[in-house]
RNA sequence: GGCGUCGUAGCUCAGUUGGUAGAGCAGAGGACUGAAAAUCCUUGUGUCACUGGUUCGAUUCCAGUCGAUGCCA
């Protein structure tokens, strides 16, 4: 497998599809929101990316969710495991692409997840409980990483449901190793930053606050936009007068360029771990880039057929 | 032109009854295996506009200069 990580704004899509019609390649994106119908400019789903040269490039994990459903990281390391199979079986190159750290980290570092089946007695019994009993239970089971974890008592109680579960039903399946190749792209922060800022103008010209309508208006709770982040909660922010435009556009602007700072940090922490990241200069042009990711790839006795 | 107010960290500002200063935001680094575009943690030395004066000592008081702003003419 080739995978194609980097922050937003750093041009993963085209890489990843031109690399794909040199290799007849699949894509499997690793987009925690490109799951989602119906948010694409937000997110950058740029379907007619996927078609060159009046060829189409399939991809997996796009528009498999309906907008307001909330996907999970075991949801996706299962769904990538059928469509790697897939491709594997037609004999095709998977080609992982993506900027949700978590994604890609459940897949390259083999997370350790299984199905936990809905508890409802336990449920019921835990319902009666007050939150910090709740939370003294699951810190006895689990270290804590963050707040969304306890601060509401849905997921806290989901929390708990997974650790009980695990314990008392261990499981033996592995997730597969995949060999793989890596490569990232790179751009300088601030050029990086003056990307973001103007592909944001961009997706504003092109509709995105028509798109965050759409969505409010087919009944999707405004709530589940704002958890969705970035572009769909300041744009709901400013739907709901909460804001101005003048301070959604600054505000999210911002809010992405601290988005795309703790992709990297999440980069460099996947290599610290041990991921060999082949990183690729973002300026260089496209050409340049395929160049040097097959030259790579020659070298690499997986990849002889190239 | 006269009178007043202001000039402190990249930005918005607080403060020092005279002993060289601190918040928010931005920025930087980090954590993160079940909503991850989420959530959370750490991180603040800057000619306190400039030039003089008073003082043991001034960013703080005084005078002047420059800049901003308000009112009056």
């Amino acid at each position: 497998m080739i995978t194609i990580l980097g922050p937003t704004a750093s041009g993963k899509t085209q890489l990843a599809v031109h690399l794909a019609a040199k290799c007849s390649g699949e894509i499997i994106s690793a987009d925690s929101r490109q799951v989602y119908v119906g948010m694409d400019l937000g997110t950058g789903k740029d379907l007619k990316e996927y078609s060159l040269n009046g060829k189409n490039t399939p991809y997996h994990l796009i528009d498999i969710k309906q907008a307001g459903y909330e996907y999970n990281v075991f949801e996706f390391q299962q769904d990538f495991l059928k469509s790697y199979q897939q491709i594997e079986s037609k004999g095709n190159t998977p080609i992982f692409c993506g900027g949700t750290g978590l994604y890609l980290s459940a897949v390259l570092n083999r997370y350790d997840l299984q199905e936990v089946p809905q508890n409802e007695k336990l449920r019921e019994d835990l319902k009666e409980k007050p939150s910090e009993e709740l939370v003294e239970m699951l810190k006895s089971m689990t270290s804590l990483h963050n707040q969304t974890d306890i601060t509401e008592r849905e997921r806290l109680i989901r929390a708990l449901e997974i650790q009980i579960y695990r314990k008392e039903n261990p499981h033996n399946k592995i997730f597969p190793e995949i060999k793989n190749t890596c490569f990232g792209i790179l751009f300088e922060r601030n050029l990086l930053r003056e990307r973001i800022t103007q592909r944001l103008s961009q997706r504003l010209q092109d509709g995105m606050i028509e798109e965050v309508e759409n969505l409010l208006s087919q009944g999707i709770k405004s709530e589940k936009l704002l958890f969705y982040g970035l572009e769909y909660k300041y744009v709901t922010l400013f739907l709901q007068k909460e804001i101005s435009y003048e301070q959604m556009f600054t505000l999210l602007n911002t809010a992405i360029h601290q988005f795309a700072k703790r992709q990297m940090t999440w980069f460099r922490r996947m290599e610290r771990q041990g991921l060999k990241i082949n990183w690729i200069e973002g300026t260089l042009p496209l050409e340049g880039k395929l160049q040097q990711i097959m030259l790579h790839l020659k070298q690499d006795h997986n990849f002889k057929s190239l």
